[in-house]
RNA sequence: GCCCCCGUAGCUCAGGGGAUAGAGCACCGCCCUCCGGAGGCGGGAGCCUAGGUUCGAAUCCUAGCGGGGGCGCCA
């Protein structure tokens, strides 16, 4: 009996009890109500606190409201009992052959197996990373690179609809310093001053000039040009590459320039002069986006006829809308949190409900240390820790691991060392090993001829011990977990509900041995237990593919 | 000055208003005759402060203290 399950029943019970008069409910039955794994032994399989939270518009006190429950819940198929509890909790105890259907179930589902209907109906423009096309992608993006492709999987597997997008910022001043900087390392020149100065600027130039034999004989106005368009294509290109190499996929590349050579940005201006909310002034355009909110009005097209980024982001905006999204997550670096307050005026000013429409997620600062020492890092000055020599130094499931079990909207501190060292010990292993161990088990399973038991073909009951009925509750979970991490945006539930998963299985193993010993003849208890072994091994790789963490099979 | 995030065990961090606040690392003990010991079991130690809302607050609200980040006709 699932958790879902056991809510259906609880809401017919309730249904019941008012149709009989036995209870009113003012505000009618609930839809669903909480049923929750205990933290304490002794308080049932799952435990629900309904009483208390009706109890007072039915005109009683909880625990009389949970006695009126308690009769009918015990006789509910599957229930094994219900006890009232402390100020008003019903516990609830499950039938083993209940509890151990689920096992059948899980195997039965398969990949499928934690997947929901919850935002069914949604379509989610998920845009990400978004790193300029002007030198590496570094640590800033990476723990995007991660969450945001584990908040895209984990909102997929609720249901919704998803493109995972990337803007390149390929136009506007960085790309000419972008530009310059390349020309001058190619000829030894010094640097611009607001140039970009890492290592891989002159190795840029190099393969450059390589590639292009006559770049340098280039008229001046040409030659920065070609530096920049060059750059931009390889630098773009590298950034595909090292994505797709840590299992990062983007649906969508857009390109900033492709809304100016479309008609975008015009028609985007268009849209908002007719919802009233563009003004001159100063001999700059201006959005008045103090209408809904802002602290200031945005300018979109300067005095020198030079449009904004704000002005490409507004009509980006619109494109996404026109595109068929309704709902459009940004998930932006601390960095820019100054500009959500704007980026939520602007949506109001197309004549959209930002509430309804735009969601912004703010993750917060990656710091790294070396020793005492902070690793800045900036682009300009040239001191990165690249996604490249992160994945060199620890891997890239430790590496995607480390980055996805944190919630990105809290400060992290890593120390270089530590996540290095974390190659060791990263609780990673500790997951995969229990993937490892369970993928042992069915291979050695198989060596001898035993077949997990097939559902509807065994005695679910047989699963009555305290480590497989512990097991079983965690495995039922799954599929709540997911939703819950789809609707609040938050996967690294995913990891820790992962880790609390792999300990209880640890745990069983340790006192449920699984395969016959020695030429012990196999029984149906073998078989059962085979079973739960596989809808383990289930939950543990469908969890981790909702991280792109890899599951193996060996380690 | 204004805005955002954070403050939980020695350290790094979980904890969607519920019962006795958890995990990893570190430290100390214990457990392999056969399924993978990268494992299991046991031990110590903690919610920044003060108010408020609530039957109930680590969680929600207010103020303070402490740490980090941000506030351009840059991108």
């Amino acid at each position: 009996m699932t958790p879902e399950q056991l809510s259906a029943a609880i809401v017919d019970v309730l249904t019941r009890l008012v149709d009989e008069g036995a209870i009113t409910l003012p505000a009618g039955v609930p839809a669903t109500v909480t049923v929750e794994r205990p933290r304490q032994q002794g308080h049932g399989d799952y435990a629900t606190n309904v009483a208390m939270q009706l109890a007072k518009q039915a005109g009683t006190n909880p625990r009389a409201f949970a006695e009126l429950v308690r009769v009918p819940l015990e006789a509910t198929d599957g229930v094994a009992g219900v006890e009232v509890a402390g100020p008003g909790f019903l516990n609830i105890t499950v039938e083993a052959g209940a509890q151990g259907e689920v096992a059948a179930q899980i195997v039965a589902a398969g990949a499928a197996y934690g997947h929901t209907q919850t935002l069914a109906g949604n379509r989610i423009n998920v845009e990400f990373i978004s790193a300029n096309p002007t030198g590496p992608i570094h640590l800033g993006h990476t723990r995007w690179a991660v969450v945001g492709d584990a908040i895209a999987r984990v909102l997929e597997a609720a249901g919704a609809e998803v493109t995972r997008e990337f803007y390149i910022n390929d136009r506007g001043n960085q790309m000419n310093l972008f530009g310059a900087s390349l020309e001058a390392a190619a000829l030894g020149r010094e640097i611009p001053a607001d140039g970009y100065r890492g290592d891989y600027i002159p190795d840029l130039a190099r393969q450059i000039v390589a590639d292009i034999p006559g770049i340098l004989d280039l008229p001046e106005d040409e030659r920065m040009v070609a530096f920049r368009e060059a750059g931009y294509a390889l630098q773009l290109q590298e950034q595909r590459d090292q994505l797709d190499a840590f299992r990062t996929h983007i649906d969508v590349w857009f390109s900033e320039r492709s809304l100016h050579d479309s008609e975008d940005v015009a028609s985007g201006l268009e849209k908002l002069r007719g919802e009233g909310h563009l003004f001159d002034a100063d001999g700059a355009l201006w959005m008045r986006t103090t209408d809904f909110g802002d602290d200031k009005d945005r300018v979109l097209i300067r005095t020198n006829g030079e449009l904004t980024y704000f002005a490409s982001d507004t009509a980006y905006y619109v494109n996404k809308r026109e595109r068929g999204f309704d709902r459009l997550l940004y998930l932006l670096g601390a960095d820019h949190h100054g500009y959500v307050g704007r980026l939520r005026a602007m949506a109001a000013c197309t004549g959209d409900d930002p509430a309804q429409t735009l969601e912004v997620l703010i993750g917060q600062m990656v710091k790294i240390m070396r020793g005492d020492q902070e690793v800045k890092l900036s682009k300009r000055s040239g001191d990165l820790v690249t996604l490249q020599e992160l994945v060199e130094l620890i891997g890239v499931d430790p590496l995607r691991y480390t980055l996805a079990r944190y919630p990105s909207d809290s400060p992290l501190t890593l120390d270089v060392a530590e996540i290095t060292r974390q190659a060791s010990d990263n609780p990673v292993f500790y997951v995969q090993y229990a993937h490892a161990r369970v993928s042992s088990i069915l291979r050695n399973g198989a060596d001898l001829g035993l077949e997990p038991a097939k559902e509807g073909a065994f005695d679910p009951s047989l699963l009555s011990h305290e480590k497989e009925r512990a097991l079983l509750r965690a495995l039922a979970e799954f599929p709540r977990v997911v939703a819950s991490a789809a609707q609040l945006r938050e996967p690294h539930r995913v990891a820790r509900y992962l880790e609390d998963t792999a300990a209880t299985y640890h745990r069983f193993y340790d006192t449920c041995r699984v395969l016959p010993m020695g030429d012990e003849e196999p029984t149906d208890l073998h078989r059962a237990r085979l079973l739960l072994v596989a809808a383990t091994r289930t939950v543990l790789a469908n969890g981790l593919k909702l991280l792109g963490v890899s599951a193996p099979e060996r380690m």
